[in-house]
DNA sequence: GTCTATACACCGATAGAC
DNA sequence: GTCTATCGGTGTATAGAC
């Protein structure tokens, strides 16, 4: 899952080196970020790591951004990679769509929880306080990498529903401008949900991300080892709640 | 809301100018972090915004951490009184309890965005990423605040409740182990929840937080001013889903 | 491409004069 | 109780030799 694999032209021998070393100091730098929070980021810190100097860091990264950037963006994608193979193995088997019985959601989501509980300064980088003085560049991989996450969850949780399922689904009614603001959110996605669909993914969303947050964070210490099994049941009561909203097929 | 108000003898004239600096060197370093960020705190930028060096500080607080602390210790309290208030005046005036029709719980929890939205760097002082080389007083105010906190939106989700109906509330089987665990918690509490309704407040919990904490972290940007109406929502159902689950009076 | 050297900022904390 | 001075450390970034 290295982030620069492009299905390029066979790179020269300087690139291939290039690329290397790109390589050692995105992993010194995750290992760095593993050990003392993304706070604690710096280009003299990674150089060390590697026992090179700052300037030699500057070769392959003209900023600490830069580095920020690649490292956000990899995180991303791993975090995505890990609940997308969660939801697929534990999704039944079953080739597309989801077996019917939920299965895929709850693995997603404790593959989601998984992956921040063994991962949590990683997590943090993407999902903590805001790195202070840095601008993601909008727009770019990470907005990608939300929108490969939310197809995951959006196939499994309402992959076995007609679009006319969907628009019936039972909340409390969306004021009109809501409701416009987020049909033409994406245009051109064939498979778009009708706006009562993405309020219910958006607002479980939430919840399975609130769980994740507070648990990887510190905030729910006092659960021990049992947040595990909290977690599960809330995700299986959010599925619950989802498709009870949802009528049946006429 | 002072976090020094202890009931206690008169203030000398010096205590009382030593709360007076205390006071405004809070002040200062509140106004500090809502412009730069928890990460950025330190003595020197507070003691600049105040006009005095650092060693004047150092008479008060004997070190960068004393001042963390009770910044987070007072963050809690503030966050706290606005959840209790926002329940009070919005749950339908009535003395203690809930109305019954919730109106209290939804009230208390836009309370909490509203303040978390109001204060985002107060609240990423509390919520966000864990501060490095800070560690909080075990058992501390802040202990106490979560508390006090969750006994708010306790007694408006179960305050028309009995302990009986309570549980019998209907979620997925908790281990023993789990059961167990959650008796104890607070032994001292003769309002006790029952296990499965802990588990609810729990999952409700973390669903509330993860709605703030994503919208306050900028990860919801795209919805822009509809994020209040997605929360009401979200939270409406959650209400919902929460006393389907607690069986009728019997 | 990597090095030394350097400029310039920040920080927490302490010593000691007044 | 506030000051100056200072120690020892962090960091980003640049210039220029090799």
């Amino acid at each position: 899952m290295a982030v620069d694999e492009r299905p390029a032209r066979p790179l020269s021998v300087r690139e291939r080196r290039r690329a290397v070393a790109v390589r050692e100091i995105v992993d010194a730098a995750e290992a760095h970020i593993a050990e003392h929070g993304p706070a604690a980021l710096s280009l003299r810190a990674v150089a060390r790591g590697l026992g090179m100097t700052v300037q030699a860091l500057y070769h392959y990264f003209p900023s600490r951004d830069a580095l920020l950037t690649t490292l956000i963006t990899k995180t991303y994608d791993d975090l995505v990679a890990a609940v997308q193979e969660a939801a697929d193995t534990g999704g039944a088997g079953e080739g597309d769509g989801d077996g019917g019985d939920g299965a895929g959601f709850v693995a997603a989501t404790e593959g989601y929880r998984r992956w921040a509980v063994a991962n949590p300064e990683r997590f943090q980088l993407i999902y903590g306080t805001p790195l202070r003085y840095y601008a993601a560049p909008a727009e770019g991989p990470t907005t990608q990498a939300v929108r490969r996450m939310s197809a995951v969850f959006e196939r499994e949780l309402f992959g076995g529903y007609t679009y006319e399922q969907l628009m019936a689904a039972e909340i409390p009614p969306l004021s009109p401008e809501l409701s416009a603001h987020l049909g033409p959110l994406r245009p051109d996605d064939p498979g778009a949900l009708p706006p009562a669909a993405f309020a219910l993914l958006f607002s479980g969303w939430g919840h399975m991300h609130g769980l994740v947050v507070l648990e990887v964070f510190g905030h729910t210490s006092f659960l021990g080892e049992h947040r595990a099994e909290l977690f599960r049941m809330s995700m299986r009561n959010l599925l619950a709640d989802i498709r009870r909203r949802i009528p049946d097929a006429a």
